[in-house]
DNA sequence: GTTATTTATGTTATATCGTAACGCGTCAAG
DNA sequence: CTTGACGCGTTACGATATAACATAAATAAC
């Protein structure tokens, strides 16, 4: 399985070209919005950017600080407003656990986000989930349940922090 | 949703004898804890007992207003420790999208926890995920990952209410 | 091109969820 | 019988999120 077709996700917690993976991202990203007829307004395109530009997850709070020293509204609304629309659209996911928002790696494609969260270093990948994705779906199945969104989040220790912590 | 005092409603999605499977869980609990060496106060067996007669995921608040109302602390550390316990030692676990707690329904037993949440009735169920759980230490294991806790949660619809929703 | 209608943004105010920190009581080890 | 760990209750506060309404911009209808 760990034959992915995706180069970007193996290199999740390795250094990457980042400023060319994030330019890429926000192409796809813009592509898809069209193609959903998505208003890619000022405010939300910036949240994304922002998002991508950090790539990490971010809270709404911290993002909404970023848009306010740009020039967009200053309360908690604007915030949720945008990053509620990016991931109505398929263009940001929530996490949960960290009550974060994080830009999705692979807008546009079919993908069940993952998210490894790294307890240590607070870094958050989102790993290709597709088996994970199916197999929920099929436990869901079998007790009749049908899916629409699912959140699979896991903690623990990415790569780099596991040989530090446990020699 | 107000499905508090109703079992049927607020159940898994199979019915059975919930009086029944509470008392069984309990013990089951019970003997988890002490396995541990944990101490099941009354506060925190109280706290258990609760979970498991509404038999569906409750907000720290709504429980605080429960172990208050029987003569428990009534400030939120209350609730938060009892619970935080809980899921500590296996006998409960988070609902991180609904910000509430269920009980475990396999306490001491290895299983992943998968919660199916039905978005029109709001009841949830613990699926078994074993399945889904060993896709997902297949992909972190892809990316050098070690899973020490994971959350996976589903929003869809229920057997029931998707019969009557959009057919 | 102007008006009507929808959609998005900004703002006020408040609701909901969660935790830090201190003091007291209990209980078992030394 | 002291000491130290733990659990519990409380005060106080911080963090997260949304309801509701007013304004402005974009789109649709004519």
């Amino acid at each position: 399985m760990n034959s992915e077709s995706d180069p970007d996700a193996a290199a999740a917690f390795a250094t990457h070209d980042h400023s060319a993976c994030m330019g890429e991202t926000l192409v796809r990203a813009e592509a898809e919005a069209a193609r959903r007829g998505a208003r890619l307004t000022p405010v939300r395109r910036r949240t994304l950017e922002i998002l991508l530009e950090s790539h990490r997850a971010m809270g709404a709070y911290e993002m909404l600080d970023r848009l306010a020293a740009e020039g967009f509204g200053n309360q908690p609304p604007v915030a949720y407003r945008a990053l509620e629309f990016l991931v109505e659209n398929g263009l940001a996911h929530r996490v949960r656990r960290l009550n974060a928002f994080a830009a999705c790696m692979h807008p546009g494609e079919v993908h069940a986000p993952v998210f490894l969260i790294c307890r240590a270093c607070d870094s958050v990948a989102e790993a290709p989930g597709a088996p994970v994705r199916a197999a929920l779906d099929e436990a869901a199945a079998a007790l009749g349940f049908t899916i629409e969104r699912a959140n699979i989040e896991a903690l623990g220790l990415c790569p780099a922090c596991a040989g530090k912590d446990a020699p």
